[in-house]
Parts: structure tokens; C-alpha cells; sequence
DNA sequence: CCTACGATCGTCT
DNA sequence: GACGATCGTAGGT
């Protein structure tokens, strides 16, 4: 099985990207299935955190399939991707939603005001949900706390449309969702932010 | 359902 | 020093 997912993963991000829908992501006792994702082309994207090459927050989407890049943002937020394709493309596909599937306590606990479907709805939510942080960061999905199991059979009524909240390539269809599936995130464009007044 | 807005800090220039 | 692959809340329709 560990073997089977290096394959499945290694292969052009568009491709490999809606194969994530449907799969398994757990951290211990809490598991989610994956119901929404977005593809990052490696340094051939505008939207992708390689645009601009390697630093020292995106080296690990450099290296091989089935590893997790998890980053911090707006100062508050953890997000997570599963990287794929051959090794030193540092292409990347977001996990944006999912559904609970076990350990829903312990997911209630975690973010106590929120509904079950919303639970894991937004990719920080998803995250905070599972307990993922910067301290899972590279982890090595094949076994461990942290693992990532595809589905059989690829979904078959899946859509796709621009990503959520980037300001460069949003016309790029890269967002991958299981059609009507209530744990899909809303779509929300990208927000210009005022400056805060000087003082 | 929708739109608007502020929180808050790691990362990169 | 500027910005962000977001979210929760407030308030209107």
C-alpha cells in the first residue's frame, strides 16, 4: 500500500490532483476525507510559494512525492498540501476541505462552535481540525502519525474552477471539488487590504 | 444567503 | 516594511 502511493502521487499535478478526492488524510484519531483541492505548478505558476525558487519555507516541495508542506499565514492560519510529481518539480496540491470519517469528538473538540460540516471547510479549518501544524511539516505521508490513503477508483462527478484567494493566475481552473458535496468551501475571491491608519 | 472588515506574524525583499 | 493559498463576526437582504 506505502509503495502505491509514491507511484500514484508522482505524476503531473493536474492530474495527480483530483485523484486526491476521495482519499483518507488522519493524524491519530481524527481522519478526513478529502473532498476539495488545488493544484500549484512548481516555479511555472504565479500562485505557487516556488514561483520565485527554493527558500527555506518551500525546500521540502522540492523534494520526492508524499510528503506533506504545511505553512503558517496571516499570522494566525496553518495550511497544508500533499506534495507530488517527480522529485524537484515542487508541484503541490492543496488540501482545501474534507469530511469527518473518524474521530468526530475529538475534530468537536478542536473547534467547538463550529457544525460538523464545517468542521474541516477551509483549509485552515481543515487543518486545526486535524492538528496539523508547523511541527508536521515534511512529514512523510506513507506511515507515521500522519498518512494519506487514495481511493480505489478516481471520483467521477468532480468540478472545476479557479482557485480561491490568489491575485495572481486566478484564472487558472486548478480547483478540484466533489460536485455537491456540502463540505466544499465557498468561493471568495481575492481581498485587496486597506492600511491600517498611522498613528 | 450575502458583503465587509480586522486580527496577527512568518516570510521574503 | 509589505503582504498573505484565511477565518469569525457583524450586519444587511
Amino acid at each position: 500500500m506505502s509503495a502505491d502511493l509514491q507511484a500514484l502521487l508522482d505524476g503531473p499535478v493536474l492530474d495527480v490532483a483530483p485523484r486526491l478526492l476521495n482519499a483518507v488524510l488522519r493524524k491519530g484519531a481524527v481522519a478526513v476525507r478529502v473532498t476539495e483541492v488545488e493544484a500549484y505548478d512548481g516555479p511555472n505558476d504565479p500562485g505557487s510559494h516556488a514561483f520565485n525558487g527554493p527558500t527555506r519555507r518551500n525546500e521540502i516541495m522540492y523534494g520526492e512525492p508524499g510528503h506533506l508542506y504545511v505553512y503558517f499565514t496571516y499570522g494566525m492560519h496553518h495550511c497544508c498540501n500533499v506534495v507530488v510529481g517527480p522529485e524537484g518539480t515542487a508541484s503541490a496540491v492543496l488540501v482545501r476541505a474534507g469530511e469527518i470519517i473518524d474521530g468526530l469528538e475529538t475534530a468537536r473538540s478542536r473547534r467547538p462552535k463550529s457544525r460538523d460540516r464545517d468542521l474541516a471547510r477551509g483549509p485552515a479549518r481543515l487543518c486545526k481540525a486535524l492538528d496539523i501544524d508547523l511541527s508536521d511539516n515534511t512529514a512523510d505521508l506513507r506511515s507515521g502519525v500522519l498518512t494519506l490513503q487514495l481511493s480505489g477508483e478516481p471520483e467521477p462527478t468532480f468540478a472545476t474552477g479557479p482557485r480561491v484567494g490568489l491575485r495572481g493566475a486566478a484564472d487558472r481552473p486548478w480547483r478540484f471539488w466533489i460536485d455537491g458535496d456540502p463540505t466544499v468551501s465557498t468561493y471568495r475571491p481575492a481581498v485587496v487590504r486597506t492600511r491600517k491608519a498611522q498613528g
